[in-house]
DNA sequence: GCATAAACTATGCATCTGTATAATATGCGA
DNA sequence: TCGCATATTATACAGATGCATAGTTTATGC
């Protein structure tokens, strides 16, 4: 029998044996059983912690996409410039662990979930939200320093249009983690991002 | 029972069930007998055009990604100018039937197949080439137009920066289908693809 | 040390899964 | 119209799956 644990300490192994169990052989193969299998318990714990797959899957993706954001905002302090902080950002999302085939095959297995299971998507409705103001204000704050002053239109369009060239960098990456190497995605990030703002490259790139 | 039907037409009919099952319920649902019912036809007839269930959801692969290439590529014409061509081929990935929920449901539900199963992979690896090859060749088309004579990393820099952009946009376009409308998509993404290889957005937009 | 709640295992059940194969229906050439 | 290959169904089977529940172990307060 495994070692007996305090509540949320198992719960939590559990959660990260599911989120390893998906990363590993997919979302088809995350069985109870196999889940289990991967904490190091048996079946029927996974009922006692958890009322049901669905209610330990969304544990899953709760805690995954918890993660993803705070490998981002984790990097950035209050204290930096605007200019400091959007760059951090970007090099955070342009780098392990977001850029690994972990993330990317986490992502792209739970996403069609949030399509066909409401609680689900009310998840990833919640981090999206999150993420896409954040990102926001980092844009906003950038531009801002450097003298523009966007309207809420640019501002959206240009939050889109960076956003987006983040995520396709980050798919990019993730996918051919050999052939691309992460100091280049993060050259290829940056100086992208400042075309798009029509801001300056840092002079100095923190790496 | 079914009318009877020649053998390449059935075929085709059990791939196109996959793709709308898979679309529809997620590939954890995309079981021989529910791919039967979405044709219309009992679970044996499966086994009778392919060999495995893992040879029809690998043809569904393969139709899925030509269609995908087909969309975009299919707009093309040769007596075109390389700007024509390479705008044209950036509002097709901007808009349906790329842009849907579809698409990016199928896209993401296959993605990690590639990684547990060499077959799957090799299928991506074959229209993840194809695709990139032609897409750098529109590039280059278009800064050669403009007097630009990229060095070979220039273009490949270049080349991951705008289609990493357009990935972008394309998921985010597919996913809030309802928020952001394709005209606009379009727009942001014409003119950050223009920002991005330093050369004018053509005067008057096709759309 | 001992009672008791909590943590954990073992096992069973109905249903679903991919695959195999036997039985039946259909259309086409003669 | 009659054979006959082929298309299609029907059914069976072993294993897996989610869930339920009864039984067993462990810690902890008294």
């Amino acid at each position: 029998m495994a070692t007996r644990r305090t509540g949320n300490d198992r719960e939590s192994v559990l959660i990260d044996a599911t989120l390893t169990c998906i990363a590993r052989e997919g979302i088809s193969a995350a069985t109870v059983r196999n889940i289990a299998d991967y904490a190091g318990v048996t079946n029927g714990l996974i009922r006692f912690y958890f009322k049901s797959k669905d209610g330990i899957l969304q544990a899953a993706y709760r805690r995954f996409l918890e993660r993803l954001f705070e490998a981002a905002h984790g990097t950035i302090d209050s204290d930096m410039t605007a200019c400091e902080r959007l760059e951090r950002y970007l090099l955070a999302n342009l780098s392990p662990p977001i850029v690994t085939a972990d993330s990317l095959l986490l992502w792209a297995n739970f996403l069609p979930l949030t399509h066909y299971d409401d609680a689900m998507a009310d998840i990833r409705r919640h981090w999206y939200t999150r993420t896409t103001l954040a990102f926001r204000d980092l844009i906003h704050g950038a531009l801002e320093e450097h003298g523009h002053a966007p309207s809420d239109t640019e501002l959206h369009r240009l939050s889109v249009a960076v956003n987006g060239l983040i995520d396709g960098l980050w798919i990019e990456g993730s996918l051919s983690t050999e052939t691309l190497d992460i100091d280049e995605l993060q050259a290829i990030g940056l100086d992208a991002t400042s075309r798009l703002l029509d801001i300056p490259a840092s002079p100095s790139p923190a790496r």
